[in-house]
DNA sequence: ATAATTCATCGTATATTTGCGATAAACTAT
DNA sequence: ATAGTTTATCGCAAATATACGATGAATTAT
């Protein structure tokens, strides 16, 4: 397998990615989504040892590096994985660390 | 293939390491040292279009994240990937965006 | 209409990150 | 000894991140 080169485009984005996931909070949202396809904000402020502010504002930060996506759902809002972006961030994250993933499992 | 869930330590671990990963900078450095076994500073500074105090620092972080490691070699300072650590993070990343690297090529 | 629910946003405080120039530390070469 | 090379660290400034309570906006239920 030949090691593809990230362009400085590519790195710049994957270091959006890599700062989005750089919080145990943010993490924990993603593996949810990951595991259970949707969730509702309040689900997360029932988990999570911080207020509901900070969830919102964390919430927030994943929905601007676009990993997650929300439907207002009055009134609640529903979040999801965006998926497009997912994918995008795999494929950065295994071509940096050199990981063929073509092969890989489909969650669908 | 059944995903595997992440205990909140790994999350730490692991948003330790993404939070290390989200500069644009340090994944540059990474991919140096990916690319060509090592590098000294002076490398780095030569791409990098800050100042080599910045650059430093910035190696610092990757040090402090354990993701690679210094060897001195006056009076230079020799730098390589920390293979254990690495081998670690490509684990929790493969992991969370659940791709099955057990497979995937091996760079030795 | 009023109250309750759900969530985002505002304002604020504190901590961390980022970047720089200047300086110090460690060693080599002259 | 002196000067040069390489790198880390210090001190500083500015920007960003983190967390909270309070408030506002939107909608549902009574």
């Amino acid at each position: 397998m030949i090691k593809k080169l990230q362009t400085e485009k590519e790195l710049e984005q994957m270091a959006r990615f890599a700062k989005a996931l750089g919080h145990p909070i943010r993490l924990t949202i993603l593996q949810h989504l990951e595991k259970q396809s949707c969730c509702f904000t309040g689900d997360f402020v029932d988990i999570l040892p911080v207020a509901q502010s900070t969830v919102s504002q964390h919430i927030k930060e994943l929905k601007d590096a676009g990993l997650i996506q929300g439907e207002i759902n009055p009134p609640k809002v529903k979040y999801c994985i965006n998926q497009e972006n997912w994918d995008k961030a795999k494929a950065l994250f295994c071509d940096f660390f050199d990981v063929d993933f073509t092969n890989s499992s489909c969650s669908i």
